[in-house]
RNA sequence: GGCGCGUUCGUCUAGAGGCCCAGGACACCGCCCUCUCAAGGCGGAGAUCGCGGGUUCGAAUCCCGCACGCGCUACCA
């Protein structure tokens, strides 16, 4: 397989793209650069009323998020140019054409109603359902008669009667098809648009793809696009089918199961790394127990070999999962740096803007805290409050009152005052100290401590925290705490 | 309805005749660690390998049938 891997993710910009599409395009890239070849993107927009502004701009873009880069496509262009299929349309016109001449293509002037009750009459008398071939029948007369009317007409693409049509797919092994039970599909579109079929075996032949990676949705449409190949004189390129991606609910990913589409999960904080890590395990595996790889290690351990055939249900708590040991990874700049926007966005205005040098202390606190970096700004918060703000009586522990509790946050403030050092080991020696001294458990003692000082009863370590917020801070807040238990004695 | 693909713990998967009365991971439960919360360590529960027939000394792995699921069945991709 060494020679001249060209494989190709083509996206329709119809919507948001989706896991589903982006793993798609991410076998197909990881491939490529596994075998040292080359990924094309190429735009199939050749449904004119399904287009949507901004869905290739989302699709360019879910793939840079994720480092995904091709050699030939939109901004870059290439040999082949232009890769984007209404730019095209003469190609596909002319090999229409080139069919029809040939006598395995035909037009047909069938209207929509027509064409709607021959279904609905198929599927009354249960029969297989299909084009019914009646303009193959036409006469030059009957021909040229809707044409002097002016009529409407698509090319439709005459399939073989008889005998099978073959594929060895690289994923599924040998699959067949009856070509009688095939039926004459359109192959351009009255428009003069070119249907799917036509356009992708039109260009993935003239940009000399070599193997076509797609989700199994097109299996069955492979019979069609290698009688296509056939017909127009190309050699197929390698068929691979990938395994669908499901929701939930086991039905293909679509995006009425939420929160699909790709760019989402980078709003929700996850990493790229992490998605893209999730994604290539939905589908494929290393073997029976490494799942956390580099980039790098599944591109050069990635092969069709390892791709599962069944289809895989996106079940998001082991992304998540998966998000968090990828945090975790991080050094405290990095993680810093990544935090930084999120709680740009999710911090109240009125502690904005963050000190980087103080997030990056912060960050190694929460770093096996959080499992999102959307997590980071409730889990802060105290960090860049003036004042934390919180319910009295939660600095009251078991076993104690406000009464006891009051002495024991005072003995800290002086105690923390004189503190020689703020380094968290010492605070820790000098606190266990004092709560001694006091008759206290640390459980009592520090559990005051913590609620005073951030105004939170599950937090990342005391002292680090106290460490990171700096004496100041502390001294304040401790000291707002002996005012506020004062009042409830 | 027709055609096609698929079927191993709830989920992602390992497994290509004996290593498997099935291994790993997430989630779940328990214990340990511990200033809280996490993270981590250890352990547990969880799959009669969809069902039924074969083939074989031996089958999750090979063959046949069935069932179920999913996909396709558009001038959508």
């Amino acid at each position: 397989m060494a020679e001249n891997v060209r494989v190709r993710f083509a996206p329709s910009p119809t919507g948001e793209p989706h896991i589903g599409n982006i793993r798609t395009a991410l076998f197909n890239w990881l491939f490529a650069r596994r075998h040292g070849g080359e990924f094309v993107v190429r735009v199939e927009d050749t449904d004119q009323e399904r287009l949507v502004p901004g869905a290739l701009e989302a699709v360019l873009e879910s793939l840079d998020w994720l480092k995904i880069d091709w050699d030939e496509g939109p901004r870059v262009d290439g040999p082949h140019a232009p890769y984007v299929q209404s730019q095209r349309l003469d190609i596909y016109k002319d090999l229409a054409r080139k069919l029809v001449d040939k006598g395995v293509a035909y037009p047909c002037y069938c209207t929509r109603e027509r064409l709607d009750e021959m279904r609905k009459e198929q599927q009354r008398t249960r029969q297989g359902s299909g084009y019914d071939r009646r303009c193959l029948h036409l006469s030059d007369q009957e021909r040229r008669d809707l044409e002097a009317e002016g009529a409407p007409s698509v090319i439709r693409f005459a399939m073989p009667t008889s005998g099978v049509t073959e594929v060895e797919d690289l994923i599924r092994g040998h699959v067949e098809w009856r070509n009688e039970l095939l039926d004459d599909f359109v192959i351009l579109k009255s428009d003069g648009f070119p249907t799917y079929h036509l356009g992708v075996v039109t260009d993935d032949h003239l940009m000399e793809i070599s193997h076509v990676l797609r989700a199994e949705e097109w299996l069955p449409s492979t019979p069609r696009h290698l009688q296509l190949y056939q017909a127009l004189d190309f050699e197929p390129p390698k068929f691979g089918h990938l395994p669908i991606i499901m929701g939930p609910d086991r039905a293909k990913l679509s995006k009425r199961h939420g929160a699909t589409a790709l760019l989402d999960y980078r709003e929700e904080g996850y990493l790229p790394e992490a998605l893209l890590n999730f994604m290539v395990l939905l589908g494929w595996a290393l073997d029976d127990k490494t799942e956390v790889m580099s980039t790098d290690t599944i591109i050069s351990e990635f092969s069709l070999e390892g791709v599962t055939k069944s289809s895989a249900i996106f079940d998001r708590e082991k992304l998540t999962w998966m998000n968090g040991v990828y945090i975790r990874d991080l050094s405290a700049e990095e993680l810093a740096d990544r935090l930084l926007p999120f709680l740009g966005r999710d911090l109240p205005p009125g502690l904005l803007p963050v000190d980087r040098d103080y997030l990056v202390n912060i960050a190694p606190l929460i770093q096996e805290r959080i499992k999102l970096l959307s997590d980071a700004a409730g889990m802060t918060q105290y960090f860049f409050e003036d004042l934390p703000v919180y319910d009295p009586n939660m600095l009251v522990q078991r076993g104690m009152d406000a009464a006891s509790t009051h002495p024991a946050l005072q003995a800290a403030l002086e105690h923390l005052k004189e503190s020689p050092s703020f380094g968290h080991e010492h605070l820790e020696q000098t606190l266990r100290e004092v709560g001694q001294e006091l008759g206290l458990g640390p459980r009592q003692f520090f559990g005051s401590l913590r609620v005073a000082v951030t105004g939170r009863t599950a937090t990342p370590p005391l002292f680090e925290t106290m460490e990171v917020l700096g004496r100041d801070r502390v001294l304040r807040r401790l000291s707002r705490a002996c005012e506020v238990i004062n009042q409830l004695i």
